[in-house]
RNA sequence: GCCCUCAUCGUCUAGCCAGGUUAGGACACCAGCCUUUCAAGCUGGCGACACGGGUUCGAAUCCCGUUGAGGGUACCA
């Protein structure tokens, strides 16, 4: 299918109307328009991600639109929060933030118009007997009611109420016969006559609902691509039916399925996180998390899974969006986010991983043995977080030993003096490096007659405090002369002042 | 209730539109290799067409139904 651009859209009253994009011309216009009433959620990323893709893959424009126009929720730090996730994203909107609020007035002049071009009318009736209505059709089993219920006003009337200061709402009036679309993700979908209804526009305090506001908004942005979630599928016959009306194209539309949790689950913070901003936090790459949510929902057709940004976008098309639901697994962001983690350039992980190195005490360490830290330990960690404790023990002072680790070394009670030969080695070898470390330890393991294993692993309980990590040789190399002997000593001085006890009793 | 949408391994998905595959890949899990440990990496294993009808020589693929799930049904967005 083609990714069209705004259609002009043709129907008659009495047959279905096809919405169909039928005009391949003009620039690609994508928005995105979340509500500042909270963190952006992962939902939202995708969504935002996708009509990134769409719009680098076809050239074209990406509008930040801020939906404040429910006061009550809305918060303006909200907009900023937005903001610095989708930048952290890597997502930079080209025009925007718009507040919509600041744009209600041209909304309620939009609403006036459709009055005065009778597309839309006053509607005085009372929240009770719109209700009574409402719950009446529910029992028949009927999905719209209005339009057959309440006949609009006559003009006289209008006139007369309007006059003695009674309050209104201003109706959109529904166009009559079925409504017919061409989605991206769905293909076509039909909404009957009959659940299709009139609805407000315009609230009897004058302000603009949803519907109005963001035709309005997509009609003044020259939005070409509605690329939304699925949660406003049933808004698009509303939705065409006002593009329609204000004598403006219809944009093509696309409708992604929602993410559920683990289990099919909502997806919430209790099941893990579901904001941009909490995977940040947990030390989850943006490169990891992007890659990630584009790929649920979406595949590039052959068996890539980490790919690049620019990949990501080469390979972009709207039919490879996939219409069923996805379930998000932690499992593999985790894993993905290992991935990031040993494969991007080494400049790229430390610079994001600062905040992390900040957390645990390393603000202002020396970079170069923080680089050589960082590189030999970043293809075990599956985060930031993880990644900076490992940094740790290459700059601190001393390490506090778990005494459940280390209760085999205990046992050995050569050990300290092993140790302590093995501190003379480190002390007098020429070099410090790889080579000059694997001769000093292999040496002495020949003449103690003892498998190098015997000083390997204490030696790396004593410099990371650790029983597992990366080659002992390349460890002691990158924590270079001072740390090691440092940990070295205090591990040898730890193990003298824990002699191994005689037979110990069996509860502990 | 009514409307819309969706349905392949536990999870993300390829295959479906243009019927014929040992139904492919990835995560997770299990085993082996590698190895000074732990990861990583490599190799292998486990594991799916929701159900029922039809059409057809042949159906994951086309049609109908059922069931299940999600969304909507506001003077919320």
């Amino acid at each position: 299918m083609r990714s069209g651009t705004p259609c002009r859209c043709s129907f008659s009253d009495h047959l279905p109307r096809s919405i169909m994009a039928t005009s391949l011309t003009g620039p690609v216009r994508v928005r995105f328009p979340p509500s500042p009433t909270g963190f952006l959620h992962v939902g939202g990323a995708r969504t935002a991600i996708t009509n990134d893709l769409l719009r680098h893959n076809l050239g074209g424009s990406f509008i930040l639109r801020i939906e404040d126009t429910d006061r009550q929720r809305s918060d303006p730090a909200m907009t900023a929060q937005i903001q610095s996730a989708l930048a952290w994203l890597g997502i930079e909107p080209d025009e925007g933030p718009f507040l919509q609020s600041a744009r209600v007035n041209e909304h309620r002049a939009a609403a006036q118009q459709l009055l005065d071009e009778g597309k839309a009318y006053h509607c005085f009736r009372t929240a009770e007997e719109i209700d009574e209505k409402r719950q009446e059709a529910h029992k028949r089993g009927a999905t719209s009611f209005y339009r057959g219920a309440f006949p609009p006003p006559s003009a006289d009337e209008v006139e007369r109420r309007v006059a003695a200061g009674e309050s209104y709402a201003v109706r959109f009036r529904m166009p009559l016969g079925a409504m017919t679309f061409q989605d991206l993700v769905r293909g076509e979908v039909t909404f009957s006559e009959d659940v299709l209804d009139d609805f407000i526009i315009l609230r009897s305090d004058g302000s603009p609902t949803y519907h109005l506001s963001v035709v309005c908004d997509d009609i003044h942005g020259r939005v070409s691509h509605v690329i939304r979630g699925e949660d406003h599928l049933s808004n698009v016959p509303k939705h065409i039916g006002l593009f329609q009306a204000l004598g403006a194209d219809v944009p093509t539309f696309g409708h992604l399925p929602m993410i559920m949790g683990p289990g099919r689950k909502r997806l919430s913070k209790r099941t893990g996180a579901a904001s941009v901003e909490e995977f940040r936090d947990q030390g989850i790459l943006p490169q990891a998390l992007y890659n990630y949510l584009a790929l649920l929902g979406w595949s590039p057709g052959d068996d890539r899974e980490v790919m690049s940004r620019q990949e990501m976008i080469d390979a972009f098309t709207v039919e490879r969006l996939v219409p069923s639901a996805a379930a998000f697994d932690y499992d593999k962001l985790r894993w993905m986010n290992a991935q990031y983690l040993s494969g991007e350039p080494l400049a790229e992980i430390l610079q994001h991983l600062a905040p992390f190195l900040d957390e645990v005490g390393l603000a202002d360490v020396d970079r170069e043995r923080l680089g050589a830290a960082v590189d030999l330990h970043r293809t075990r960690a599956y985060n930031l977080k993880e990644l900076a404790t490992y940094a740790v023990p290459y700059f601190s002072e001393s390490l506090e030993y778990d005494p459940d680790l280390c209760k085999k070394f205990v046992k050995q009670p050569d050990l300290p003096a092993q140790l302590d030969r093995l501190i003379e080695g480190f002390r007098s070898v020429d070099t410090f490096d790889l080579e000059g470390v694997e001769t000093v330890i292999r040496g002495l393991a020949t003449e103690l007659d003892v498998k190098a294993g015997v000083l390997i692993h204490p030696t790396r309980m004593a410099l990371t405090a650790s029983k597992a990590g990366p080659s002992l040789f390349h460890l002691v190399a990158a924590m270079g002369r001072d740390a090691s002997l440092r940990h070295l000593e205090n591990f040898a001085s730890y193990l003298r002042d824990n002699p191994p006890s005689e037979e110990e009793p069996a509860t502990a």
